[in-house]
DNA sequence: GCGGTTTAATAATGGTCGTTATGAAACAGC
DNA sequence: GCTGTTTCATAACGACCATTATTAAACCGC
């Protein structure tokens, strides 16, 4: 009995999602959501609850249709394996969709209303500037036989800040100093190998 | 001539430098920053400008006097010493204070205000369920002699993690596929080998 | 002590946020 | 066709946001 639903609340959710993603939690506003969902407002609360509900909503939809390479990589026969599905699996979900980069869980923090978006660019410069210094500096190693002719000095630049990215995320989220110095040495562990610049001197 | 100002302009730039820090550039809010620097509104804006000049100005005292290690990495002799004077100076900034742990630079973006904490704290615990699932995963392939005797489980779930987490930022950040694969198969580098299972098996 | 000028504090502005009250419209059973 | 129930769209709510107009207070040279 009563009027029946006019709008599919799983499309809507969908559409939610997708917003979410792109915007992130405090940056999807109301007026985002609707426009997307097609959907007035009243609609959005009676059907999913208030924000908070239609993100955690939101977040369990993406786990249940996104996140399944992380079960799986589970199951996999080695511990190499396991980290290579779970790496590459997050290089194919984060860079699947052009208008919607990066994962839900980080942008649903790394959020913003689009109002800051000069600053994000700001914030993201930044990055680059350090990135490309690193780099040349590399270049310079291999060019000097510090870094093997094998090595790939952009590759290793970006390694570099995605590693320190991850740390800095993970001391926000309240890991203690040992577990990240940890990560720094894992890191290290891979550098690749040249001849020492005391023994070509020598 | 006029009347002189009554507060320390270095020291209210050091304390929405500290609000900035510990809240990102949206989740401070103008009641945080003149609580902070005990100073009204349009003391900020007359000295300071708008918040976004007053980002920006926090911006370049955090890089003058917290992020010396980076240039300071680059005068380093080996590329391998770079990467180490940057990874444990990002550790050791990351975790200095407890008041505003993680960098400025992540946390600008990775903002929030009060009101969106509990969110966050649902994405702090989704990452780390999965990583908690992924260190026993790796406790198991230890057990099971596909990782190595010295192998520790917990770092090399931690690095796995931060990786991850290094990727999908850069990846909001524009950084292209081919970039981002790079960065896992640098990570994969380093994967310490065990016995393989076939051989173990055979 | 009196203009001119800079800063201080109070309070108001317009806008947007998430949320919801309100009443019309669409259905079910009788 | 009427009653009861659910959904619809419009519009309003109070709270907070960044920004600024306004006025009082503190200083300079004279």
């Amino acid at each position: 009995m009563g009027r029946r639903r006019e709008f599919d609340i799983e499309q809507a959710l969908d559409a939610a999602l997708c917003v979410f993603w792109r915007k992130g939690y405090e940056g999807a506003s109301y007026a985002d959501l609707t426009a997307a969902a097609g959907v007035e407002r009243p609609a959005l609360y009676s059907a999913f609850g208030n924000k908070e509900e239609l993100f955690r909503k939101a977040l369990q939809r993406y786990y249940k249709r996104f996140l399944h390479y992380m079960p799986e990589a589970l199951t996999l026969p080695t511990a190499r394996e396991v980290a290579a599905h779970i790496l590459y699996g997050a290089v194919d979900l984060n860079t699947r969709f052009d208008d919607h980069r990066g994962c839900l869980y980080i942008n649903g923090v790394l959020a913003g209303s689009d109002e800051a978006e000069p600053v994000r660019q700001v914030l993201i410069q930044g990055r680059a500037i350090a990135e490309r210094e690193i780099r040349e500096r590399f270049e310079r190693a291999k060019a000097e036989g510090d870094l093997p002719e094998t090595a790939k000095p952009d590759a290793l630049a970006a390694f570099l800040m995605a590693v320190t990215h991850g740390i800095a995320v993970q001391a926000k989220a309240g890991f203690n100093r040992q577990t990240l110095e940890g990560v720094a040495e894992q890191a290290l562990a891979s550098w690749p190998q040249g001849r020492s610049p005391d023994t070509s001197a020598g």
